[in-house]
DNA sequence: CTCGCGTGCTAAAACGTACTAGCAGAGATC
DNA sequence: GATCTCTGCTAGTACGTTTTAGCACGCGAG
């Protein structure tokens, strides 16, 4: 069944060289070291003839560098974040020759060191450490030993990690101004409450998202509006929250979620009230899930870049790899914090009004 | 940055034995050649107060067995369902201290050549080739190099893989055998014709789904009706098919949608007709993504199993990996597929018909 | 006293590559 | 003819394990 791998030292011997001079000819490093283009072709075509493959294995014994990375992420609970950030590094990863290892710790901080113990053991060059849940965290020891890069996490203690996050500020503003600029007055929050301070449970993400809202409210005139805040981002609770707005009988025109869940139960909430989006009330919202094209009318949202993020956070990991830990007279300043926007998806849930 | 790794002569020296001593004793196999208890304690000491951890890239060198797994998938396209396969895989693989390397070939077969050998150069004990897509399909020749279970695929030619498979004929039967023993005599498909030879293009899992469907309707003595079939299952099809089947005014009972992505289109243009679910229509579909539960009246669906499949590809492979390719004396028949149920989600999109 | 045997351990080779140090031979120089 | 330089290559070691073959020692038996 398993056919052996062709070594080395077969294709020397069928080159009719010395192992040393045809790992030489096959690291390119022939001229550097006088080897005679005979030779070197000698030893291609034979490596050609044998279909040899380099063992990565033993180089990665050899040399320290195993061409391997480690991707580890908390995620189970919202997986189409998750799957799709897995997605971007992998693809990264393989646009420059690294294979990725995936690890899910779902929160676990044991299972967290064991899966890094697990990398290290197999001389992983490196690894992003991804969140999709907890966004301000401490990290553990391993991060400390080998080229970490994060991934939509802000570290509480250590500054000097590179740190890849979605500009959540802007896309908070990007969100205000599109409904500020089409004419909306009355604009209500879905999901999280009106004060940054109490932004939870997303922490982070829904507090600077709410800073960014609120900076353009704020500079437009507007007063704030809360439909209410929820502790999980889910279609119940957008629907309960819409409804009980409703219920109340203040003035709606538009309605920012916090995230597309939140906005498929707004929708059942208006749809269900006998409102029509965008006519009567215009929705706006974050995360650009799969499902946010299908409702009728379609959403317009914010996608979440996890794809991209995913892609710049290994990216990131990879220049700092072949860098080198030596070039550490910082050349960038260590610690480098890469925002990526949140791009928007202008569909029909928005409005112009008069 | 990086802290030197203590190695096993390491370890030994501080336990005053030699490099190999140390080595018996931690791989467990003192007893068998006869090392002291006392050298066993220093040895199990030495090891603990270092902190040592076995270099399995050298173990791998050594050995030939890497502890390490591919796991190769077509998908880019519906990803959740790729996603949670990932992570199934990700678990089994853990559960036995495997890890695993995963890779992407978008359907491409150079690439899928490609990230094969990779992983092939890296060692992999084995891998795991699934797909979303096309569900028929010859494979790589990699496939017969090293070991190989095969998820979600039928292959063309070979026979002698273990395949791991959604027991799509069970899941038909199943969903046909709800709405008929719910009293519903006007059942139509959405997604697929009525015709089990054309059920494309989802090829073989429809096509199986599609004839146990027709063989509790065939038994319940009941016509079979189609609303049409569609070239991508995605909600506006679902929309278009059941819009044009309610605008033909023919008797409806129940609707039969082939995913739950179709079944959300059904459920906008059962609602924009003013008709209710379940009251006026029930509505009976498959996969249980995400969203299955957020529609109301919440989706009545059998759950794929994606889950589940890529954890028992994986614990096949591992079972595969671990008999060794020495065992081969057919004790298990080479080639065994394995039928993984789409258990019953049981919501509110069906009623009872007097 | 010698032989044989059991006990407890170790030396050494092997896995496949990378890379340093250096060797052999040809020609040039004096 | 001896020395030097340059060209073209190779021997050998290291990476960190695993594993086989076998060594040294002490003790009991003959």
């Amino acid at each position: 069944m398993v056919r052996k791998r062709v070594t080395l030292s077969q294709v020397a011997q069928e080159a009719g060289v010395a192992a040393s001079t045809a790992s030489l000819v096959l690291a390119g490093r022939a001229d550097a070291l006088r080897i005679s283009v005979t030779a070197q072709e000698r030893v291609r075509e034979a490596a050609r003839r044998l279909g040899y493959r380099p063992n990565a294995v033993s180089a990665g014994l050899r040399t320290g560098s195993t061409r391997t990375l480690g991707f580890v992420s908390d995620s189970v609970a919202s997986s189409q974040l998750a799957g799709e950030m897995i997605r971007g590094s992998i693809e990264a990863a393989r646009a420059r020759g690294y294979m990725v290892f995936v690890g899910e710790t779902g929160g676990d901080a044991q299972l967290e060191r064991d899966l890094l113990d697990a990398m290290s053991d197999r001389q992983v060059d490196g690894v992003v450490l991804a969140t999709m849940l907890t966004h301000a965290r401490s990290l553990p020891d391993a991060a400390a030993r080998m080229p970490t890069v994060l991934l939509n996490i802000e570290p509480l203690g250590d500054d000097q990690l590179v740190r890849v996050l979605p500009d959540e500020f802007r896309a908070g503003q990007d969100a205000a101004r599109l409904l500020v600029e089409t004419g909306h007055r009355r604009i209500h929050l879905v999901g999280v409450g009106a004060d940054p301070a109490h932004a939870h449970p997303f922490a982070l993400a829904a507090e600077q998202r709410l800073r960014g809202v609120l900076s353009v409210l704020d500079d437009a005139g507007l007063a704030v509006s809360s439909a209410g805040s929820a502790a999980q981002w889910l279609p119940p609770e957008g629907f309960r929250l819409t409804s009980s707005l409703l219920a109340a009988r203040r003035p709606v025109d538009a309605l920012l979620c916090f995230n597309d869940r939140l906005a498929m139960g707004a929708y059942q909430a208006l749809q269900e009230a006998g409102l029509r989006i965008p006519d009567d009330v215009s929705v706006v919202s974050f995360d650009d899930t799969p499902f946010a094209r299908w409702l009728r009318p379609a959403l317009t949202t914010f996608a979440f870049p996890q794809r991209a993020l995913g892609r710049r956070a290994t990216d990131e990991l990879i220049d700092l790899v072949e860098r080198g830990p030596d070039s550490e007279p910082e050349s960038p300043p260590a610690g480098a914090r890469h925002l990526l926007p949140l791009p928007l998806r202008l569909r029909e849930s928005v409005a112009e009004r008069a």
